[in-house]
DNA sequence: CGTGCCCCCTGTCAGC
DNA sequence: TGCTGACAGGGGGCAC
């Protein structure tokens, strides 16, 4: 599910409705989606006020502290969606539909919710004190629309796997929030096969790839991101990113930009996408 | 440490 | 209509 563009416009549709609010309660449905037991989870998001709502890679950040509390004392809710996790908040008196598979549900003292629900159970909620918070985050790559994710890094780490890039790019370490339809996107904007070993990218590839990453995240957050099936912002709409995708899902259909028809190949588990001619398995000299 | 494979879980769809 | 198998946006654990 839910990559970076996901996250990110859950994060934006969550801000306005969270932050300064106060938890009142908290019902744990489903206890296996918590990391840790369940009565520390409530005890300590209940009678807390929400500081913030962030992102860090493709996971949602709640930041809870007690009132006036500066950051140093605050814990954070780390939510990672998994394949079909949302996280819903549902205004007083609201008629949207009821969430389908409710696992946690924190009651907010303005008589709002937010529901995480979630299909499979492949997300995690984790509350965190900060300084486990901040080596949890230190385990993750750069992220990719920010100032740190430079082309010189990028090279000189591409260098030292010769891991198939698309695996490469779904490593978190490596680069945070890019996922298996952001991955295929990006490879095909930079003419990168998914195969490729990352060492064997040249320094143009590389700064093609990097530029790639950033555009595709970029316009799939301005579309509020891809909905194929299961992601929903905030508010429960779609994201209307799918219909953008170049090659994510479209096999058996012509390249937008050389006609060709999109493959399908599975390897390391999943699906790649792409354009054989477009995007050769070899780095074709000019 | 890097890498590849399996599994977690439910729902949907294609094929028979 | 109904059964079976494959597959789905993620990631942790394990063996090598």
């Amino acid at each position: 599910m839910p990559e970076l563009p996901e996250a990110e416009t859950i994060v934006g549709g969550l801000r306005g409705p969270l932050v300064g609010r106060a938890v009142s309660s908290v019902e744990v449905i489903r206890p296996d989606l918590l990391v840790g037991p369940p009565e520390r989870f409530s005890e300590g998001v209940t009678g807390r006020t929400i500081g913030g709502v962030s992102r860090r890679g493709k996971n949602v950040v709640i930041r809870i502290g007690y009132t006036g509390s500066s950051a140093t004392d605050s814990a954070f809710l780390v939510v990672n969606l998994g394949m079909s996790g949302r996280l819903l908040h549902r205004p007083t008196g609201a008629r949207s539909p009821l969430p389908s598979h409710p696992g946690v549900r924190f009651l907010l003292d303005d008589g709002s919710q937010l529901v995480y629900d979630d299909v499979r159970r492949f997300g995690r909620l984790r509350l965190m004190p900060s300084p486990a918070f901040g080596a949890w985050s230190g385990t993750l790559g750069p992220e990719p629309l920010s100032r740190d994710f430079k082309v010189a890094g990028l090279i000189r780490e591409l260098a030292r796997s010769r891991t198939p890039i698309r695996g490469w790019l779904l490593d978190q370490r490596r680069v945070a929030g890019v996922g298996n339809i952001y991955a295929n996107e990006a490879l095909f904007r930079a003419r990168v096969h998914p195969l490729r070993p990352a060492n064997e990218l040249s320094s143009d590839e590389a700064r093609r790839l990097h530029g790639a990453i950033r555009s595709v995240l970029r316009a799939a957050i301005a579309a509020n991101g891809t909905t194929l099936r299961d992601y929903r912002t905030a508010q429960g709409w779609h994201g209307s990113y799918a219909r953008q995708l170049r090659v994510y899902a479209r096999e058996g259909s012509d390249c937008m930009r050389c006609g060709d028809e999109i493959q399908r190949a599975t390897f390391g588990g999943r699906s790649a996408f792409f354009c054989p001619t477009c995007q050769p398995s070899a780095e074709v000299s000019a």
